[in-house]
DNA sequence: CGTATGTCAGTAGTACTGATATCG
DNA sequence: CCGATATCAGTAATACTGACATAC
């Protein structure tokens, strides 16, 4: 069996305070690892795309939420576990480069929609296909069947934390 | 059978953009999820122990490396993949806080020894203690064998991207 | 002289809290 | 009046780059 980063680690600490660093050092550590690397791929393309992660992860959530493309920012806040406050910056950003546009919200006038505009509906999905098909290229030698048991014992994992929609 | 949150995203962009987006979004998302799901208990435990993240790190990795407790500072920038530059704005503040305490290297005078203190040793043995319990209790739900899986598929995938030691 | 080591200043991006205004 | 919605200002922590000093 292969030895990697995170082995070593527990090693050490096994030895320096024997019984006191478990599996959940080494659960902790190759998810951080993990989401780390694939993270970095996406970042290049965020860059070239002139898109910061946390404005690439707003459009992609208003583009996954179908036509016609529009959230108000308390479902946004609550779909990327962001306070209302740091909601607020990044549409602010968003709107004044032009990729979302605010609607009033005829219903409820302390609100408002956020819309993808014309121009942000297609940075949207330039954006999600190339951070898809970096992502996909540091995974191309990793064996399929590697991949789905991580992708299911993941899931396993966090459906057991609560982690349901 | 969308079973965890993750699942209810890959539906999404499977119905809006189909064939774009496959594993390597729910093996991302779900690693990201899991690890700030650890990350948020480790947080709660070091804001009581009035250490910030990079510190803890840094103190845990000067306390694993074992007796004397000290590494070089190009050493730690290599285990915490940092820069030089963010490694010694750190590094300043441990020093200020009276953590590590730096001694002169006979041997290459361009360098220095970081090295816990007396007190630096204690704090980090605490913190690494209340991070692994806090961590561990999180898990305390989980079926063992859940864990195991994924700590093993998560170590598979890693040895695949060459993450070795 | 060129490379390696490390510090420092400045900067960008993340994301929080608390104060405030408004509306249901 | 209370709670919900959202914005804004201020703040803290992360971590980078580039300029610089020094030493191998």
């Amino acid at each position: 069996m292969g030895r990697d980063t995170v082995d070593a680690i527990s090693a050490a600490w096994a030895h320096e305070l024997p019984g006191v660093v478990g599996a959940e050092l080494a659960l902790g550590k190759r998810a951080a690892r993990l989401s780390g690397m694939l993270a970095a791929r996406v970042d290049a393309e965020l860059a070239r795309l002139g898109l910061t992660k946390a404005e690439y992860e707003m459009l992609a959530t208003l583009r996954a939420s179908g036509a016609p493309y529009r959230l108000r920012p308390t479902d946004l806040a609550a779909r990327l576990l962001l306070t209302s406050g740091g909601t607020s910056n990044v549409l602010r950003r968003l709107t004044d480069s032009g990729l979302v546009e605010r609607d009033a919200d005829p219903s409820d006038a302390r609100s408002s929609w956020v819309r993808l505009s014309k121009r942000g509906i297609e940075v949207a999905e330039d954006a999600v296909r190339a951070a898809s098909t970096a992502q996909a290229a540091l995974l191309r030698g990793v064996p399929a069947d590697a991949v789905d048991a991580a992708v299911d014992a993941l899931r396993r994992m966090l459906v057991a934390l609560g982690d349901t929609p």
